[in-house]
DNA sequence: GGTTTTCCATAAATCATGCTTATCGCATGG
DNA sequence: CCATGCGATAAGCATGATTTATGGAAAACC
């Protein structure tokens, strides 16, 4: 096989003689290309030398592809043809602006939400687009290049990950509420409190049980006791003044700050395990995914440093 | 469909990309190319900046193609050898150097083989075959460009034709019969005279009954009567002294030049009819087939030029 | 039939882009 | 730790692509 720069060394004639082979007119073919008659003209001439074969018939005031030529031509559109195709496919992948980020309804509306008017300051032209769902997808699957997932990366080996927060778990009340049936100030207080649960039917969530026995207590039998199948509504029937519920810190972070909520019981629950960001091996991320990531990656340690700084 | 010169403007660094892509490796690239790495990585960065995308990872002292790289390097791939193929497939034929001629054997060796130095001489980069036959192949089922026939043209709609020649009879005889035999000088002498018959077993032949009606006389029965089947062996059989044959003008002229053959009787038959370089209309001639047709035309030309001088 | 139009080819001049040279940076491995 | 290998980058250059300007020839038009 002949070295190709040594046989076609002016590729770009390539484009030229397609248009030209096209249009079976050189001077068309100059206008869609936006060159003029006479570089059409010489590049032809070129690529003939360099094939040692003339490619057309220069006929009356016109001229027509040669049996060469049109053999030459067909093979010539077929493959620019493919590889024009490839190149498109691409910037249209390149340009695309929005970015999918899959995330739980919790973390959707708790975390992104409040986030995103800083986020189009920060990322103004990219387009976001939080998928929600019940169950974390799979991202291999969908055509999602980013999510949001809680628990143990060991068990997602076929994702990078990248960690967003620590699973921090709080009691939480409302001002009024406790204005109301007072403050909690240990765990052992909480047992004679109204406690909202929550009975997440899919994802791991912690419960009462489990926060009760990190304070070294067993959960208390209670009369009074609400269950919610969503986490957001069991802040909003916190914020309702419904009872007190457990709360994942770095959700509930920005009602802490402004007074909403307040931590309550003097004891938190660190699971050790804690909330990612993931995306797939099996693809790349793209310039704006990894723009998003970052940002996220970055909002995270923004939280946890106004975390510290406020303790 | 976006404007390829303006999705590609400098097409060459397709050829770049594809090395590099098939090397992984800038440096090597660069060496098959014939180029600097500096250059291969001037190449790689414009095709990104166009695409928009990233085609390699730079990593350690490497480069691996991306996801996107990997995609457009198998299309690119495809598409450059598509036409790399088309393009060596064009240069291999038009570097061709032979030239088939489809011609009588009568005409090879009697037209053909006394010039053949001459055109050595004229076209010497030009390997000429003759491919001889009994019957007048058909050139758009043979892969030969060129033949020689002899008739009616309008009986080959499907050939350009070119006269080379028209069918000019003679009786001829050599000196030394005719110092025998004595000389016939005029068509009626020749009746007593030793007459040799071609035998034509496919093509058309005029033989001596037309030849003596178109002098005004009949076909003499006459005992001593030699046939033969082909035109060389006549004309061979005449040298030989045997007798005196109808011998084609363009055929003979080189002997009657020589004076190896004198043309008696004073009598010559013009059937009206001619000998034609002949080509298919179906393909087209490549360059080499056609100097070999200029070239037998020009001879053809000189051949009449120096008969008419001569006359 | 002459004039105009419409093609392409060609020559000269210009411009730009692709390429080279030279150098740096960085990571690896002996 | 230095040598080596490989890429990136900057500056300058040269070639080749492109334009402008012109000519020619066939066809179309009046």
């Amino acid at each position: 096989m002949e070295n190709l720069r040594r046989l076609l060394p002016s590729a770009a004639s390539l484009i030229v003689f397609e248009a030209a082979g096209r249009h079976q007119n050189f001077t068309r073919a100059a206008n869609e290309l936006g060159m003029t008659q006479a570089a059409v003209s010489y590049a032809i001439r070129g690529l003939e030398e360099q094939l040692g074969v003339p490619l057309f018939h220069r006929v009356h005031r016109a001229v027509e592809l040669t049996e060469a030529g049109e053999k030459f031509h067909a093979d010539v559109s077929v493959g620019l043809s493919r590889i024009q195709k490839s190149a498109e496919d691409i910037r249209a992948k390149g340009r695309e602006t929005n970015v999918t980020l899959a995330a739980s309804t919790a973390f959707a509306s708790m975390w992104m939400l409040p986030r995103l008017n800083r986020m189009r300051e920060d990322l103004p032209e990219i387009d976001l687009r939080i998928q929600t769902s019940v169950r974390d997808l799979d991202l291999e699957e969908e055509p999602i290049p980013l999510g949001i997932r809680g628990g143990d990366p060991g068990h997602w080996p076929r994702y990078h990950v990248a960690q967003l927060a620590e699973e921090v778990v709080n009691a939480v009340a409302t001002p009024a509420y406790i204005e109301e049936h007072g403050l909690p100030k240990t765990a052992a207080d909480l047992q004679r409190h109204n406690l909202i649960h929550l009975e997440e039917p899919v994802r791991r969530a912690c419960d009462w049980t489990e926060w009760f026995a990190s304070a070294g207590l067993t959960y208390p039998k209670q009369a009074r006791r609400l269950t919610i199948n969503d986490y957001v509504l069991v802040i909003q029937a916190v914020l309702a003044g419904e009872g007190v519920a457990l709360g994942w810190e770095h959700l509930i972070n920005p009602q802490i700050r402004s007074g909403a909520l307040m931590p309550v019981a003097g004891h938190v629950l660190k699971t050790g395990l804690a909330f990612y960001v993931v995306w797939p091996r099996s693809r790349e991320l793209n310039a704006q995914a990894k723009r998003v990531r970052d940002w996220l990656l970055e909002e995270g340690r923004r939280d946890r440093a106004a975390s510290g700084a406020g303790e």
